[in-house]
RNA sequence: GGCGGCAUAGCCAAGUGGUAAGGCACGGGUCUGCAAAACCCUUAUCCCCGGUUCGAAUCCGGGUGCCGCCUCCA
């Protein structure tokens, strides 16, 4: 059937077309860089590198592109703050979201643009508006005329005379009307300025993303996505400024992702209860964070809290561990399989691969993509209760097991360790005592194992052992 | 006021017309020298009321509760 997507747009979920035969042109809104993110920012960087990573996986080619906001109010706020430049501040927060997404194992975009390197796009993009019409020049500010746009609202569901209830009226009005938003924003004194037709000054917030789709993806594009907070009025006003100009569609698939909740209450600075990623990652292990977020359908709030996250830490050491444990036989295993019953058994492995993609398909429902993985492991553990194992038929699942957690991000691999001579000597010391049946010696080197973390596991193919 | 979402077992969470996936926790059993891991079994009629239908968690209407956007925000 193919995959579908559920558009915003059009509040439906729509078979997948892409503009060019299987290549995807994929546009995230990303982080203004003033500070460490938080994991409302890391969810829309896991749920839509999860698409990315599912697309390339049915094969198609994507190009991935994904901003930084590296200019405006906070930024310039936090340079004063502590003192340093705007592109410092930017710099620092960029390698730290850098490091904190790919500890989530989120792959690098394509390109990641900055504002302040897109500055001449931007400011001809501008100029077009304000020739086309579309924008005016006020006191140094140029602003979008909203109401020119015809189809204003139509991502957001909202028709114009009902917006202008919420609008904000600022004091000392420049715009022509409510509703019009900001393109260009004149410098005030001492701030980082460039400079435009209309003086010295700096681009507003949603001006970036278009110049840059433009730029990097072109007019049209396959995937627009980011926060659902984004939806309005940022990706409204986006679709005004570049299908002002272009006269045609800014995106086809319009995808945005639930928002994160702590303790059941909207996570926010005020309330205080701001997790950053690189807080949590410290507590639990980053894979962890990313197999939580995808247990959650990506247009569901999420809600976060110790318990939940220790659950998941319980659930996903269950696919782990049967991994684990997969590998360890495999190292022990012979061929004892007939040809017929490693064909039957093989055919039955293929069908995990059709119902993985199957709820892949349908808008990346990663959470019953999760629910294949713990049926294969159920698998998996059953097939290593018998005493008759393959190798062929092990290798073929353990292939197809990380074949499928690889789509979803998420590690199953437990780094290769080599423990101390000493710590050998003891599991050998108290396998001889076992052997003599003196089981108060080898449960003593087990527990004593145990307190420095070691968990010792005897199995009819020798013993295991791991790290807590 | 406008737009939208959610309410499923102790907890988390899929499922949007055919008699409720998956996980965590709990209990019982098997395996084990004992454990661990694992396996087997057990655990809900889906917020309330009304309607449509042969049949609804799933559609329609009404209600209750919680939440988001409409203002910087992922």
């Amino acid at each position: 059937m193919g995959i579908r997507i559920y558009n915003t747009l059009t509040r439906n979920k729509e078979p997948f077309k892409t503009i060019e035969k299987n290549k995807v042109k994929m546009y995230v809104c990303g982080p203004t860089v003033y500070n460490y993110i938080h994991i409302g920012n890391a969810r829309p960087a896991v749920v839509f590198d999860t698409v990315r990573r599912y697309l390339m996986y049915r094969g198609y080619e994507v190009k991935y592109v994904s901003n930084f906001t590296d200019v405006d109010d906070r930024l310039i706020n936090k340079s004063i703050e502590e003192n340093q430049s705007v592109l410092e501040i930017a710099e620092r927060f960029i390698q730290a979201y850098k490091e904190d997404v790919s500890a989530l194992n989120v792959l690098q975009a394509d390109i990641h643009p900055r504002a302040t390197e897109t500055m001449d796009e931007i400011i001809l993009f501008i100029k077009k508006l304000v020739d086309k019409g579309y924008a005016y020049e006020s006191e140094g500010d140029v602003y979008f005329r909203t109401r020119a746009f015809k189809s204003y609202g139509k991502l957001s569901h909202q028709s114009i005379d009902e917006l202008k209830v919420g609008a904000r009226i600022d004091v000392g009005e420049k715009k022509e009307d409510p509703l019009d938003f900001t393109l260009w924003k004149a410098a005030k004194p001492g701030e980082i300025t460039w400079d435009s037709p209309w003086g010295l000054g700096r681009p507003g917030w949603h001006i970036e993303c278009s110049a840059m789709v433009e730029k990097y993806l072109g007019d049209t594009i396959d995937i627009h996505a980011g926060g659902q907070d984004l939806a309005f009025p940022h990706h409204e006003n986006e679709i005004a400024q570049s299908e002002a100009l272009h006269e045609h569609a800014m995106a086809n698939y319009w995808m945005h992702n639930g928002f994160i909740k702590i303790d059941n209450e909207k996570m926010s600075k005020s309330i205080g209860n701001v997790i950053l990623v690189h807080e949590i990652i410290k507590k639990y292990d980053p894979n962890v964070v990313r197999f939580f977020i995808q247990t959650v359908h990506y247009r569901h709030p999420i809600n976060f809290s110790d318990a939940l996250l220790s659950d998941a830490e319980q659930a996903f050491s269950r696919l782990k561990t049967s991994y684990y444990n997969l590998v360890h036989r495999l190292e022990r295993s012979a061929d004892l399989l007939s040809e017929d019953e490693l064909v039957t058994k093989t055919k039955e492995l293929e069908k995990f691969k059709e119902r993985f993609i199957q709820e892949m398909d349908d808008d990346f429902n990663t959470a019953n993509a999760i629910a294949v993985l713990f049926d294969l492991a159920k698998d998996i553990n059953k097939i290593l209760e018998e005493n008759n194992s393959s190798i062929a038929l092990l290798t073929a699942y353990k292939q197809v097991f990380e074949e499928l957690a690889g789509v979803l991000g998420l590690k199953l691999q437990v780094e290769e360790e080599l423990l101390d001579a000493e710590i050998e000597q003891l599991i050998q010391k108290r396998e001889e005592a076992r052997k003599t049946r003196n089981f108060t010696v080898a449960d003593q080197i087990r527990d004593e194992l145990k307190d420095q973390g070691i968990i010792l596991e005897d199995t009819a193919q020798g013993i295991r052992w791991k790290r807590v």
